[in-house]
DNA sequence: GTGGTCTAGACCACG
DNA sequence: GTGGTCTAGACCACA
């Protein structure tokens, strides 16, 4: 995985386990690789990834065993709930950043097709 | 202005300089207040002002008049590819970040043209 | 049984063994179920809960008879100073945190009369 | 200052903390030592200090200036909910405890006027 | 083996 | 000078 240098490392992790939970890749209540495991796949020292964790885990997104491991949340909400927040924030940026470069609903609209080629 | 805590005070003020001008509320060409002036009207330290500032000339968006004050600039070019390259940017990250969400491009255009009511 | 998960479930465990004896609950001299069978009704991992097994032995709290089983003490005395070493630590912890906030033994007094509702 | 070892470190900074400036050693607004001075004058590392200082941030008890310091929240509801919060904690955990040991209320009060000396 | 905490030291962007 | 992040390595309690 290749980092951005600009934002945190432990938040691009998060974002991308977040992403691997709301498509699926990582399932419900399923049980996630130990932090030493993931620091070695991504390449990352331990305390970054368990801080990766430390937070996803303060948002109710993972839970912890004790020693045992971590799972994903069995919570269903949650994992909606993500889905949602996760679109919502990026339609928000997006439109209010457009808004505020000057463009109208409807330019915004035509904009947006001729990207996606529809 | 309330700065977001996350990014970079003179990144934010950027932005906002760039769009007051994208939008026009800053014409080609026109007078800019001093770095002073700027300071305590966005309410930051001068040097975080002064950072904007230069970084926004090395971007050849404004340009400095030694003992006059700085400009916005002339070039109509700047103007319309500065509009251009921050729409671009907020396009790409937009549908890039809901692919990454699992959406696809049908699935994306449904969803805003359903936050764009229209 | 719900476990907090800032300290050592087999603390909590023995705390709540503790209580079940002095409580009465658990009379002096019973004895307890096994290891194996208290891992289940605890629903934790049998060496967490042989760990406080041997710790409530190392008090003198419950003893052993190889073979047969474990027991509570026989003993009155260790009985009576559970609940009156239990006692004294809920007290010293609750009257040293007040004061810790600043208030006097007076206020203390008014709002613990308070709570109680007497 | 001696600290306990079985609780971490930066859990009990951070309660030292908000006992201050419950009890008035820190004003509201004011200026807090640097996380480095901090450190020091804790006799700990300084990611330990920054720990402690970046929760009490997210609880909202301090925030941060960016390359200036750190201060006490100047809202005052934040000062007064915390030494609410932290006194209902006390009395929650001294009057639970006491009633698990099989104490009803009247004995507690006994019992507590007789330790207050009252 | 698992997560959690701590220390040490370094680097960086920001103000 | 200030906070924030990262790495490295170690120790510990817990399951």
């Amino acid at each position: 995985m290749n980092f951005n240098t600009t934002v945190p490392i432990y938040l691009q992790i998060m974002d991308r386990i977040k992403k691997d939970i709301v498509t699926g890749v990582l399932a419900r209540g399923e049980r996630i690789d130990s932090v030493r495991a993931l620091a070695a796949k991504f390449e990352v020292n331990i305390n970054t990834m368990q801080r990766a964790c430390s937070e996803l885990e303060r948002q109710g997104i993972i839970f912890t065993q004790r020693g045992i491991g971590s799972f994903v949340s069995k919570d269903e909400n949650v994992v909606a709930a993500l889905k949602e927040e996760m679109s919502a924030k990026l339609i928000e940026g997006f439109v209010g950043g457009m808004e505020g470069l000057g463009y109208d609903k409807s330019e915004i609209f035509k904009i947006i097709r001729k990207a996606l080629a529809i």
